[in-house]
DNA sequence: TAGTCGACTACACGCACGTATAGGACCGCT
DNA sequence: AGCGGTCCTATACGTGCGTGTAGTCGACTA
């Protein structure tokens, strides 16, 4: 965290990343971010041109402030691969953000999955971890963490704890964390699988 | 697949359910809902009482569809726990359509999460797996194999496939499999993320 | 033939919202 | 003082879209 930034045109955005977030792109007026950040509607007009305009710029500082927090990560010696529990307020916020963002089909974001993916890959392939197909499942991973994301307020729900909070968060992440660490299914289960893929396979 | 059902209602229900899907609620209109459809906007009104009339007979339908599936895998005999690749073209889209409506918060959807936690938990107290916490390893995986569905086509992209396809899904499906049977983190990450987690704990 | 009912269309209303414009307040410069 | 530029507000315009209404057509009943 830098020195805080309170001019209008950041509190635009950071009003705008947060309702964009809960709310979704299409249901967050202009206003309703010029409300929340205690300016005109057309002030947001005067800095951001439009609306996508506004939007692009969320886009863009939201990937940019992952990668510079990814950075830190790894400066830090933390063999990050991206899939460790993150508790930051501001970055969940921003990575819920990318969540939303690849739904409603952004360049930047579309560009941040692929970065994930590569950044994972890469990590796969520098630990020397043995997969049949590291691309493949480094993109799988990172639908998955992203599924955590976007999801994780039903998450809480299903686990009858209030969203965003601490407790919510870190049973989640253990949750994840065991996924990861564990293998799931048994030698049965895996048969019955294969048995299904296999069978798909004869009928196409 | 039963009868087919060609009355406008149908045409009107599964047209809406793709483009929701597709674009998301509020990016389609009624209008665009009635072209698809090959009926006039009143009809939707008329059938459906209003956009939000429509979109909870689709939650419904959806909803009602894949349980309908679920009912019919277990009749099978097949132990599925919701985590086996599946690929038909109709339930995958149901599945899309379910993660969709969960971002936008529907009422069914929420309800369908539930479902899915649910028996998901069951099933890991059936076969007498053990976990520390099987509620919470549920959601999380509910979340994960929601975002595998939700992000498929950002997949695809990163691996290079055309969205939608055979290859595209079937190879998300091996890498998913692979993750969900082998240990992602070695001794060394797991330390690391326990440490990670050590220091937040400390900080809050 | 007349009457009713559901399926369906055409069309107009009203509102919300993105966009556009004009102008005021404040600041730095000469 | 005068001037230009930037930040910011107030307000008006256009339009897309959900909604409401009126009315047509065909099937069924008596």
């Amino acid at each position: 965290m830098t020195t805080e930034d309170f001019t209008a045109r950041a509190r635009i955005r950071d009003a705008a990343i947060k309702l964009f977030t809960e709310r979704g792109m299409e249901k967050t007026s202009i206003l309703d971010i010029a409300e929340a950040a205690g300016v005109s509607g057309g002030l947001i007009r005067h800095h951001f041109g439009s609306k996508d305009g506004l939007r692009e710029a969320c886009d863009t500082y939201v990937f940019d402030e992952l990668l510079k927090f990814k950075e830190e990560v790894l400066a830090k010696g933390v063999a990050n691969p991206g899939f460790l529990p993150t508790f930051d307020a501001r970055q969940l916020l921003f990575r819920r953000y990318m969540g939303r963002a690849m739904l409603d089909g952004s360049a930047a974001a579309e560009a941040q999955f692929t970065e994930i993916v590569d950044g994972t890959e890469r990590y796969f392939r520098e630990q020397g971890m043995d997969m049949p197909d590291p691309r493949g499942v480094a993109a799988a991973l990172a639908a998955m963490t992203g599924g955590l994301m976007i999801l994780q307020d039903h998450i809480a729900r299903a686990l009858g704890e209030e969203p965003g909070t601490h407790e919510a968060m870190l049973r989640m992440s253990m949750a994840a964390g065991h996924l990861f660490m564990n293998p799931l299914a048994n030698a049965e289960v895996l048969e019955k699988a294969r048995e299904a893929l296999a069978a798909y396979e004869r009928k196409e």
